[in-house]
DNA sequence: TATTCCGATAGTGAC
DNA sequence: GTCACTATCGGAATGAG
């Protein structure tokens, strides 16, 4: 199943997919180094999405969530920060006026997610870094929504887990979880379209390039 | 909440919505007497779908399935002989080489279904009288077709009942059971629009104007 | 818990 | 199980000398 790989090109071949920084280029590899890639999300759910993709074949494969012990979390670790740092450098850039009451470290505390999915869809290993706005046409149903914003979403902190998750489990945390607003945690139950327009007031009332 | 009424303007005053049989009025009634009204379903669920509506103020609210005794029916059985008559010569008319191996009594014994719904919408009581085909564009879901071919559908022959359907327990019956078509029993699951596309090929199978 | 297309299911409003 | 509109939910395909 040719679509559940297609993240092993970059991990393989990174240097092939280096994004001009000419902003009107759709490649998306921005960093890399012997040990891991990040790239641009293909289908970003938020405004900042990036993937982090150990590059190691001997692990690509496993499951994320126990095989990102400490030791391998290591190893990217610098990949990580690295996304971290331009999630913000990239909301600086965007809305400088708002951005000028947050500093990098209370950015990336407070708006940056970093973490693995219970059950990913992708094959090869891959961690996300996201801003937390879902401000994204991309963004189209419950379950994009709720694996970010559920303990379908496990954070970086908390791995590596002892045991992979229960699928079936996680299925019906995304299925039966209601839609809460990641800023205000209003409970729009399973009203995806609602939710939708009040992350657009959010995102407008917090962010603007005015 | 008017449309439930809307069958009474026709109980009342039949004699003000007669058809002019120009073929171009859409006035309903096709045929009264001091008991029933004969006319055509607003929203044929079939190539001939007539609804025969008892006059009488004194039952037109109570439940079919209950109130059509033996003694009500034979005040009726004149509106829907000619309800079943006016089915047949309707395909006669329009199929003549495709009935030619029908005789009136046959045609209607294995083509036309008459009785009533578990649980009706409308609230002046009505029998249906419908040809088998359900070949028409108001056929539009799953509900609309088990209406006619499951147990929600009660025969003129089996009335009365001793009480009135089990709302709930019909509503499950329209929802669970499978469909299946109404010639050759094939089982579509809930695949609508696949049993639709069947209803179509055997209806010109059956009937064609040529 | 990949996307996309299509269709089935469900809630609402109707004066 | 009135209709018509919208939105949510759900399965299937996704490849291709
Ligand atoms: N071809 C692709 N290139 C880059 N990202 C992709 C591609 N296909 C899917 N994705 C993203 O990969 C992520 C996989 O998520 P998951 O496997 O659930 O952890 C999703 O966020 C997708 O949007
Ligand atoms: N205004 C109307 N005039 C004639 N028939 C109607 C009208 N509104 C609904 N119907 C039909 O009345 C029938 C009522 O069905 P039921 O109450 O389920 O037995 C349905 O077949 C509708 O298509
Ligand atoms: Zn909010
Ligand atoms: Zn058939």
């Amino acid at each position: 199943m040719a679509w559940m790989d297609a993240l092993n090109r970059y991990r393989e071949h990174p240097e092939r997919y280096v994004a001009h920084g000419d902003g009107d280029d759709d490649l998306p590899v921005l960093y890399f180094d012997s040990d891991a890639v990040v790239l641009r999300d293909m289908f970003p759910k938020a405004t900042v999405h990036l993937l982090v993709i150990p590059r190691p074949a001997e692990i690509t494969f496993r499951h994320p969530a126990v095989a990102l012990t400490r030791e391998v979390q290591d190893t990217i670790q610098l990949a990580i920060q690295w996304a971290k740092n331009y999630t913000f450098a990239q909301f600086v850039d965007q809305f400088p006026e708002s951005l000028s009451s947050y500093d990098l470290q209370k950015f990336i505390t407070e708006f940056v997610l970093v973490g693995v999915h219970s059950v990913p869809s992708m094959s090869n290993m891959h961690v996300h870094v996201i801003s937390r706005d879902f401000h994204s046409p991309s963004l189209k149903h419950k379950k994009h929504y709720n694996s970010f914003n559920t303990a379908f979403f496990v954070p970086w902190d908390q791995l590596p887990l002892e045991s992979p998750p229960d699928k079936t489990q996680a299925e019906l945390t995304i299925k039966n979880t209601p839609l809460k607003c990641s800023y205000c945690r209003r409970d729009f139950r399973n009203k995806f379209k609602a939710l939708k327009e009040h992350l657009d007031e959010e995102f407008h009332n917090h962010f603007n390039k005015s």
